[in-house]
DNA sequence: TTGAAAGCGATACCAA
DNA sequence: TTGGTATCGCTTTCAA
């Protein structure tokens, strides 16, 4: 009974072969057994002893070998970037990969600090993946993606704000929340708007089309729009509140919930009333904005269910070869409440 | 020059027999060449005719083939749990993936939502990963870590709240962070003190060690550790302190930031002065937290260097079979502001 | 119903 | 300096 050895056997990783050996049968008959092959019929008696010995060693089916074997894998191979996801992605990201797992792919994340976008194409590459699926701030390149297709990688797909040229798309398009929020102000009446673009490296992809979903509806009525860079500490905050009135801006788009906070605070303490010298809106709808006085208004975002897109990356891998498709992710939804 | 076929080759995947062929040499050769090894001389003709085959084929090798040749991986596996790490543990973990990547490992990570713990060492084991690190939340059991082991797996490790029997551990000691919050607040004159424990499922890990934390060093002078179940929604904090003053508490440690806003706010909304009534202290040093008023007191936490921890795991990787090691990695201190 | 054997791609030994 | 070849673990066809 050395169910949980001390020093656990040093020895040689078992192999199907040592099953086979333990069972008295081939390593045929192991494989039709543990795999549930229904094209063979074998006694049961022989099944159980199979079994027996596979548990009784602790085999676990070598992938690699396996792979090679059939001459393809089942890996999805999801790059992760170098920022932190949000709890909302974060979510979505987990729940696609459950889905994905249910149908019987094995998902597997590959963080590429440090590489360049070729080098890491190509590390993803040796896997074999079946499917990449690369969020938004992985770099992707038309080349990479080649390097994948010929390695055998049968959908390239990414997720994110917005599509890479030849692959398909995911698209979980930012400029809706730039439009949604900068929409909120503009029927508030307000008309000259600042859009706060965070400095930090690596939030330009959501920035950037934040700020030109805000650019086209304010486009629509004339209204102006504002970039406004800002760090995310108190010193650069300050010194933009400091400035404020010199803009002559009459609200702001923070870009997220985090943003619009630090910025609040700051022109509070420069003595702006808000919302009525200054709407503030930000974007995500944290739970926090609700503890700041006033109120935060905010952008509700939501990802479209992830089984279906589980499914859809089953069919692209399955039937690949068509033209890229694209599917929008995002839908987002003013909140208003008291900064506005 | 089709660099970037519209329409790239379904055909074959090329293996370094194809480069082979191109190149006029033997798979050997290639493999030699590839691979610099340093055992053999080859002549420089003939390294350049393999290079350039290779890049025209857009050949990259194959890490299962690799692997089982080689009788082993180069793989480290880190399971994700089900919660999104916070960036301070986002930004190690990456770290720590840059420093094990510069070691030559291939990291990946591998989600296990769904799976029960030893379900999920089986999954993990037939990656034949040379070590896991798995992070706290992520089950593993002294069963899943024999798998691990018998499967070929150097080095378990686990990197969390607390340490797993069988495995080396990366303990980030969240005790450390009770009891400086408590002995803060103690400090500060304070007797009877409150400790909210999160109801989110998964946080238990951490809360429960913060608690025992803050017990120990309450138990040094007498005084009082209450603690108090909170969700995060503002019902759950209203209600909260709607009883506030029957608890007849000085003080309260809120398991972090977001929970001490959250609960900040409710008791204000209720009343109550802080810190005169009541100080308010929180973990995280979040940004925001200097944003309210008063100013959210705070406990700041640091991580271990991670580049020493990658050269750890790559020395029990190398040398395994020792003792399970145990290393702390959490240092945590006090940070008052004007909430206590 | 079971077994023998080929072969997936890469590597390293031994020969030439 | 280079090439032939056995080998890793597994699946699957073909024969028995």
């Amino acid at each position: 009974m050395s169910q949980l050895p001390k020093q656990p056997a040093e020895g040689p990783v078992p192999t199907s072969a040592d099953v086979a050996r333990l069972a008295g049968v081939s390593r045929a008959t192991v494989s039709y057994v543990l795999n549930n092959n229904p094209t063979v019929r074998i006694s049961e008696s022989t099944r159980r002893r199979v079994r027996e010995a596979a548990s009784e060693l602790g085999y676990v089916p070598h992938a690699a070998a396996r792979s090679l074997r059939a001459g393809h894998t089942r890996t999805v191979l999801m790059p992760t970037g170098d920022h932190p996801a949000g709890p909302l992605h974060h979510r979505f990201l987990h729940e696609l990969e459950s889905g994905l797992r249910r149908l019987d792919y094995t998902v597997v994340q590959h963080g590429s600090l440090g590489l360049d976008a070729d080098e890491a194409a190509r590390a993803w590459a040796e896997l074999r993946p079946v499917a990449v699926i690369a969020p938004g701030g992985v770099a992707l390149t038309p080349q990479g993606i080649a390097v994948l297709r010929r390695s055998g990688a049968k959908a390239v797909i990414t997720l994110g704000p917005q599509p890479v040229d030849g692959a398909h798309a995911l698209v979980m398009d930012q400029r809706e929340v730039g439009s949604c929020a900068t929409g909120h102000l503009l029927q508030r009446g307000r008309r000259r708007i600042g859009v706060v673009m965070p400095e930090e490296p690596g939030l330009a992809p959501f920035a950037e089309p934040r700020l030109s979903g805000a650019r086209r509806v304010a486009a629509d009525v004339g209204a102006l729009i504002e970039p406004l860079p800002l760090r995310y500490d108190e010193e650069s905050a300050g010194a933009l509140a400091a400035r404020w009135r010199t803009l002559g801006l009459d609200a702001v788009f923070a870009y997220n919930d985090a943003y619009a906070m630090l910025l609040m605070r700051a022109l509070q303490d420069a003595g702006i009333e808000i919302p009525a010298e200054t709407a503030v809106v930000g974007a995500d709808d944290l739970l926090i904005g609700r503890l700041l006085r006033p109120r935060l208004s905010s952008v509700r975002m939501e990802l479209a269910a992830s089984q279906p897109l589980a499914d859809l990356v089953d069919r692209l891998v399955r039937h690949p070869g068509g033209v890229p498709e694209r599917h929008d992710l995002l839908r987002a939804r003013a909140i208003p409440r008291e900064s506005s």
